[in-house]
DNA sequence: GCCCGTTTCAGACATCCGTTTGAATCCGGC
DNA sequence: GCCGGATTCAAACGGATGTCTGAAACGGGC
């Protein structure tokens, strides 16, 4: 069973690298040290180990439990602080975690191989934001503006894994790092009470 | 001079759509109604083809003036809405404009063939806005926050591109689509303000 | 010691890729 | 009418890919 989990791990690394496309077969076992035709024995094709490689990746993102308006017993800040800690440092975190690089590569371009099931974990999350979201703004808030405002919470965590090389030459000074995961859950909850409440106030005004 | 615009146009297309690797050069032939030696004869070959529609999609790019602190005669606050504006319009409204869903694929994943070509149109964006928001804070703000804020408010915008394809399958009414670039941006715009606004007053306070 | 199902292996398979070739075609200038 | 450069074309190139084959090696059960 050694060798399938070696080409599973080797998998899930350069598959969350460089995409399906651009991984080849003879990579991934020279990585995990197998013949090449282990692949198509354990996993039927490449194809078959992808899709193995997020399933396992999904199977692992789910041991760390997300946070939800439950475990904060209804209080929908401490919730709120909670799941945007939990989602940031997963998004900030560079790393040897490919498991969970894989599982953003496929949230942000879906293989159509496997629709319904990247869904089925990605789902869950965007729900639980959005219901302690929900508890935070007024109960007239048009669903639009719900939706919005929790991609721009995702979007401002999202945005240090998906843009990282990107941000990694931009010419300013320091550099943000792995070190930076906690500041950055800070900022961006700061950012999103600060959002949630002038939301609020300028939905009230706009009432009266 | 046609066919080779044809090929530019095809592959600008397919290449913002699938990406260089899972991109064929017959495909992008087939689509654009030529031979297959044609890349070769206009371009060299398929990276050089690649290389010249980023480089088309960024002299289109740069059509569209970026708004800057200058075009809002030094109004910070001006100028950061009609930055946001600019930048959210971007990335939400869907492509019939593949060139700037290629730009955006560079960004996000920078090929190391196009090195500096890329950053030569990146990095004047990103140093506008820090120039913008560095305005809108305390002098005092810390390199690293300013860099986050920046960053929160690419990331709240780009969400709706790069993340299309999950908010599209996401399980909640209403769809966002592109005729609600107006909404977003004027959300981001507010997020944006309440979060700087917070920031300045939490650094005074803490600096007090 | 031997057996049999499991696993590994080197090698070959067809297919697709990006690229090249050399000839055919086009077309403005004379 | 015809020349010569520019362009297009069908066909093939070598190489890389995913997949498959058949035999070899393993390893616990008897």
């Amino acid at each position: 069973m050694s060798s399938r989990d070696d080409i599973l791990d080797a998998a899930t690394t350069i598959f969350a690298d460089k995409g399906f496309d651009a991984t080849s077969v003879r990579e991934i076992c020279a990585t995990a040290g197998v013949n090449i035709a282990a692949v198509n024995y354990h996993f039927g094709s490449k194809a078959g180990l992808y899709r193995e490689a997020v399933l396992r990746a999904y199977h692992q993102a789910s041991q760390s439990a997300m946070p939800t308006l439950d475990t904060a017993d209804g209080d929908a800040d401490a919730a709120l602080a909670s799941w945007i800690h939990w989602y940031a440092v997963r998004c900030v975190r560079p790393g040897r975690d490919a498991a969970s690089r894989l599982m953003l590569r496929e949230a942000a371009q879906p293989s159509e191989a496997l629709t319904g099931v990247v869904e089925s974990v990605l789902h869950p999350v965007y729900r639980e934001l959005e219901e302690i979201v929900r508890a935070l703004l007024p109960a007239s808030t048009d669903a639009r503006v719900l939706k919005i405002q929790c991609l721009s919470i995702i979007g401002q965590c999202l945005v240090h894994r998906v843009c990282r090389e990107m941000i990694d030459r931009l010419p300013v000074e320091p550099a943000l790092g792995p070190d930076d995961a906690r500041a950055i859950a800070e900022l961006v909850l700061a950012n999103a009470r600060a959002a949630l409440s002038a939301a609020s106030t300028s939905i009230l005004e706009s009432t009266s």
